[in-house]
DNA sequence: TAGATTGTTAATCGATTAACAATC
DNA sequence: TAGATTGTTAATCGATTAACAATC
């Protein structure tokens, strides 16, 4: 890794891990740069380009090895290397989260989750165990987590925000909608904005119509 | 709106929307792009590419009056033509979009919830009654729906979407987490990968770590 | 009018695509 | 060896940034 990758190198690194795990369950052995830009929809220029960032996965004149492939960018994305992670808010989506997000899959850990529902503190989804909001600070002075998903209610955000930043939690995963803006040092806050999404989708059929 | 407008251009109007009505709830009522640019981190003459693409919103000397430009960006989204919605699969994460997620702030009308669960047929969530998975199709044969979402595990995903494809939904909005293959025509999707984003922030932080 | 800030054209920068020599 | 396909350099394209004249 020379110099800074751009990002939108790294966004597409997700989506060629995707598809090489989709061919690997298909059995295919071997896919060239071509191929996958057809499945994909990118150019085989663009695909040589983003894996030469990284310095070349394939073999000139054969091409990749799906099952080499994979595995290289699950180590680019670091998978082997487990963080550890929290859900704050067991609502429903919190609970979905819990019950159907493959963490582990992601090189992620999922630890507890916090809610502040007496009916849910004492519960647990798939395993995980609410625990009482009001002992969020107190966990995490004695675990280190690196990822909090923040799954509450979005008035709590700023709060709760400032609060993983002072305990040293480094990444946010953020459904709440909201923008955080509380100063957040070197923490990493990756946005799940789905109002954004569901626009887009929108703007795009409205444009037909 | 002259010629073709660039993704990175529409991806960008949620987000000023979203701003703007921030900027409107602290009854802010001029932005100039200089401003906007500093809380949004973008550069002033982004902004007035961006909106120029529309025609221009701003008055010379003056800037944008905030009112006036959310209405405008709303305008281009197309929120004042509703759309309608159903979402398919009442888990945790339908549910959660159900009872949390604002469709109506958005344009859309969501108008029913399919689930094959006995114990969820009949009841209903936040006012959306959730329908028997087995009627979908007459449901689609007796109703317009413009949009389906997703909701529903993914072995489903290619055979609700060919059958959404022939009843005529122009959009679908999809958190199944795998990208479907089926022929869509010119059916709409927006796929919402969380693993993408989850991926994309576990290699900013173990890229510092 | 003078000051401010847009709308818009021109310049720059970065990302994508094309081309081809290297090599398996 | 001949064919295929990569790695990599060069060309193109598009998006962002800078500059400034128009104008409120």
């Amino acid at each position: 890794m020379k110099y800074k990758i751009s990002a939108n190198v790294i966004r597409r690194l997700p989506r060629y891990l995707r598809r090489m795990t989709m061919l690997e369950r298909q059995e295919v052995e071997k896919v060239s740069s071509t191929e996958l830009g057809e499945r994909m929809g990118l150019t085989a220029s663009q695909i040589r380009q983003d894996f030469n960032c990284f310095g070349g996965f394939g073999q000139q004149g054969y091409g990749y090895n799906v099952k080499q492939l994979r595995e290289d960018i699950g180590g680019i994305l670091g998978l082997d290397r487990t963080l550890s992670a929290i859900v704050i808010g067991a609502g429903n989506l919190g609970r979905a989260l819990i019950a159907n997000f493959h963490f582990s899959s992601y090189g992620f850990c999922l630890e507890a989750a916090f809610d502040t529902d007496p009916a849910l503190i004492g519960t647990s989804v798939n395993g995980t165990a609410i625990l009482n909001g009001a002992s969020l600070e107190a966990y995490l002075t004695e675990n280190h987590v690196d990822v909090a998903v923040l799954t509450m209610p979005k008035g709590f955000a700023a709060e709760i925000a400032r609060l993983l930043v002072r305990r040293g939690v480094r990444g946010i995963w953020n459904f709440t909608g909201t923008d955080i803006d509380a100063d957040l040092g070197d923490t990493v806050v990756e946005d799940v904005h789905l109002s954004d999404s569901l626009l887009t989708l929108g703007y795009y059929l409205r444009g037909v119509s």
